[in-house]
DNA sequence: TGGCGGTACTG
DNA sequence: CAGTACC
DNA sequence: GCCA
């Protein structure tokens, strides 16, 4: 077991630093402690502490504070505006009453009851604090339900005593929530910040893998340094030897080379070699365009268009998706700060509901902001319905979020004539991709949609939520037990490509609800959406 | 030496 | 169908 | 590229 902890700030931070660094030594755990010193947050880190680290359970844990995230964000020149907005309030404001975390903004202070219970949560009683005061019990179970809801079931937007029980039918009451009776486990509370420990390593390889990404004809070997990136981000700690890695999957003797000489010399020979061609930069530059790849960009290439400032000349050579690409480009290779990810998702959703109002709708935005991340490349949101007949036409959706201005342009048509079923509803998943841009806001942004009906909703979320290696990693896992698993659920496999592939020992016929279930049935441990920006997934 | 994820849209 | 894209 |  490993953890990773991160705070920042002084007064409450250092106690807190010490007391967990404390706990973990007594628990024998491989911990990396890291203090940051930056202005504006002294008193954020005791609500971090019940927000974010499962402190003093037995499961691998990673305590990530936010921040820690503010400091990246501030890092980065974004306003520490944007960076409440990233914090959920309302589970805040839950707490207000007993002197936890105000909600306007600004956390002011930690209670002392609130204290009490992080303090007990560090030393590993479960009644008592540390120094032996009795938690009111009322606020005992609030605060582990906090904790255990954030961080295992993700059950963040219901107030503690609308938990719904897994075997809870569905409230006439509450129809707000019906969609999420199962669904809503899916939320994820938890933000985790990993800090990139081996900058030095994978800013070596990022050229290598840029430059097989311009040619389709060494698919493989990208891959292969693509995962030794990703692998080199997901350690927790700063490679200083090669050797230290020898034993990873994934580094054979050439990477292993390339690791050595990386650190001895600061870069790979190799890979300033092969930029060293000017047909590669050109490709590569072609290739920033959505719509642009290896065959189009050499073909480009072949025609005399060396770059894309060549080819705003040129547009007659484009198609539709293209020309979009170009007009977008500049805005489109922004990275977008979290809030503004999740702030589009919201967008979706107020306007899905808004077109839908008898519809119970679960609305998720996936993608690296579900795993957690600080900033996307783009906005992913899958839709479903507890309807168990289908789904309501997403190009209505489309036509409303485009009547409200909302998306600039389309990169795929939304079918208006998917088969329906008798009650006008699609039976099948819904897909769209487009541009958008938030009202007020400058940059547009890329925005993939999607619509799944409910028996798919669990499967929609592992592959959405991905990231790549680890959706290639429990499909191949999956297919090696004799099935085939997609974004639409898990059959037999019907190919048998290879020996290694195991007959399917029993049939599909699950009713899989969760993302969990899914796992379960797999036989495969349950990785928290936070825990799935990794490089491959290891299995007993 | 063969395998490396599964799917959707465009033209 | 090839090419590009999504995670 | 790596791996079984």
């Amino acid at each position: 077991m490993k953890v990773a902890f991160f705070v920042q700030g002084r007064d409450v931070t250092a106690k807190y630093v010490a007391l967990a660094t404390k706990r973990l030594e007594a628990l024998e755990v491989d911990h990396a402690g890291t203090n940051v010193s930056a202005p504006g947050v002294t008193h954020v880190v005791a609500s971090l502490f019940a927000r974010e680290a499962p402190v003093g359970l037995d499961k691998d844990v990673q305590i990530v504070t936010l921040a820690w995230l503010q400091y990246v964000v501030s890092k980065q020149g974004h306003e520490p505006s944007e960076l409440t907005a990233e914090m959920d309030w309302r589970r805040c404001k839950a707490m207000q009453r007993n002197g936890a975390p105000d909600g306007e903004g600004q956390v002011k202070s930690a209670g002392a009851d609130f204290q009490a219970w992080v303090e007990m949560r560090l030393s590993g009683n479960t009644s008592t604090s540390a120094d032996g005061r009795r938690i009111p019990s009322r606020y005992l179970q609030r605060c582990n339900a906090f904790v255990l809801r954030g961080k295992y079931l993700g059950l963040a937007d219901f107030p503690p005593s609308e938990i719904p029980r897994h075997d809870a039918q569905p409230s006439k009451k509450r129809k707000r929530y019906d969609a999420h009776q199962g669904y809503a486990c899916f939320k994820s509370g938890t933000i985790a910040v990993q800090p990139n420990l081996n900058e030095h390593l994978t800013n070596a390889f990022q050229p290598l893998v840029d430059y097989y990404e311009i040619f389709n004809d060494e698919e493989w070997r990208k891959v292969s340094f693509k995962r030794v990136i990703d692998l080199l981000r997901s350690l927790k700690f700063k490679v200083t030897s090669a050797d230290q890695l020898r034993s990873y999957r994934g580094i054979g003797p050439k990477v292993f080379a390339m690791i050595d000489e990386a650190l001895r010399t600061g870069y790979i020979t190799r890979a300033k070699e092969v930029w060293k061609s000017d047909a590669a930069v050109s490709l590569r530059d072609l290739q920033r365009v959505h719509g642009i790849g290896a065959t189009v960009a050499r073909d480009l290439h072949k025609r005399g268009i060396r770059s894309v400032a060549e080819l705003r000349e040129h547009k007659e050579l484009l198609n539709s998706v293209q020309l979009i690409g170009l007009e977008y480009l500049d805005d489109i290779e922004q990275r977008i700060p979290r809030a503004e990810t999740g702030a589009i998702g919201k967008f979706v959703e107020d306007t899905a509901r808004a077109l839908w109002p008898s519809k119970a709708l679960a609305v998720e935005t996936c993608g690296s902001y579900r795993r957690g991340k600080s900033s996307s490349g783009d906005v992913d949101v899958i839709l479903t319905t507890p309807d168990q007949a289908g789904c309501p036409p997403l190009a209505d959706l489309i036509a409303e979020l485009h009547a409200r201005k909302f998306i600039a342009a389309d990169l795929t048509q939304p079918k208006d004539q998917l088969p329906v079923n008798r009650q006008g509803q699609v039976a099948r998943k819904q897909t769209y991709m487009g541009i958008c841009k938030l009202p007020g806001y400058k940059v547009h942004r890329r925005l993939d949609v999607k619509f799944y009906p409910r028996e798919q909703f669990p499967f929609a979320l592992l592959y959405f939520t991905g990231n790549d290696h680890f959706n290639r990693s429990m499909r191949n896992f999956a297919k090696r037990k004799g099935w085939s698993m997609s974004d639409e659920g898990i059959f037999s496999a019907q190919r048998q490509r290879s020996e290694r592939i195991a007959k399917a020992s029993r049939p599909v016929d699950t009713h899989f609800r969760t993302e969990k279930d899914v796992f379960d049935w797999l036989g495969f441990p349950y990785k928290h959406p936070t825990e799935r920006n990794c490089y491959d997934v290891t299995f007993a």
